[in-house]
DNA sequence: TTTATGTGCAACCAATCGGTTTCGCAAATA
DNA sequence: TATTTGCGAAACCGATTGGTTGCACATAAA
């Protein structure tokens, strides 16, 4: 199944286990360890994310490291980026607005 | 009810209903023009949209126009930029793997 | 070989989601 | 005033979600 990257980050614990692996790939047990949640349910999460690749699988013998597809990320950022255009903008004309009244105490 | 911003992003009819009033504030029925759904379900995304304040309401007689707080939008950005680091990071770090290799061909 | 461990998968469940239709109400228009 | 228009709210519905429990199956350890 195709999976779509933004609603996979939309659950907090699903966030959670993102920012677990991304400094170091994890098993689902010791995934699991951090949440009040079953193995199972973490797994349930597990699937999603690496149904939409932001997540990848290391079999070592009978454990599985996850790690985070940090470059996957970089979809939500293409996408923000044309608002972050506009929020940049908005703040270049304030500074305009604030330096012409600044001026205009001179 | 408090909502998740995350959530809000999640569904791809509100992705494009931030997309279309971006620019310009719009009606519901303005905005329900550029979809096959009925106003009433435009109706409901834009109030998810209006819990987590990623949109304000602009009263005109029996108009009310809906217009994007774009400023709302860095919340995604700050939890991107965690990240970002990690990945810029990482291009540096390729970087000087190919300026390496660059030098041991002189 | 027997037992313990790490894992995925399927079945089930209550809650939520995204849609619809119907309604009521205020503002604009005839 | 009577009618039309723009809107939100409520009731309803099937699909999906996030969780659970129970199972099967490898691999590691006894």
């Amino acid at each position: 199944m195709r999976r779509d990257i933004f609603q996979a980050i939309a659950d907090p614990t699903r966030r959670a286990i993102i920012a677990l692996i991304a400094l170091q790939a994890l098993t689902p047990n010791a995934i699991a360890e951090h949440f009040q949640t079953s193995r199972q349910a973490v797994s349930k999460h597990l699937r999603v994310l690496t149904e939409c690749e932001l997540v990848t699988q290391q079999q070592h013998g009978r454990e599985i490291h996850y790690s985070l597809q940090l470059e996957r990320l970089q979809e939500v950022d293409h996408w923000l980026s044309q608002y972050r255009k506009l929020w940049e903008t908005r703040f270049t004309q304030l500074d305009q607005v604030l330096s012409t009244l600044k001026n205009q105490k001179k």
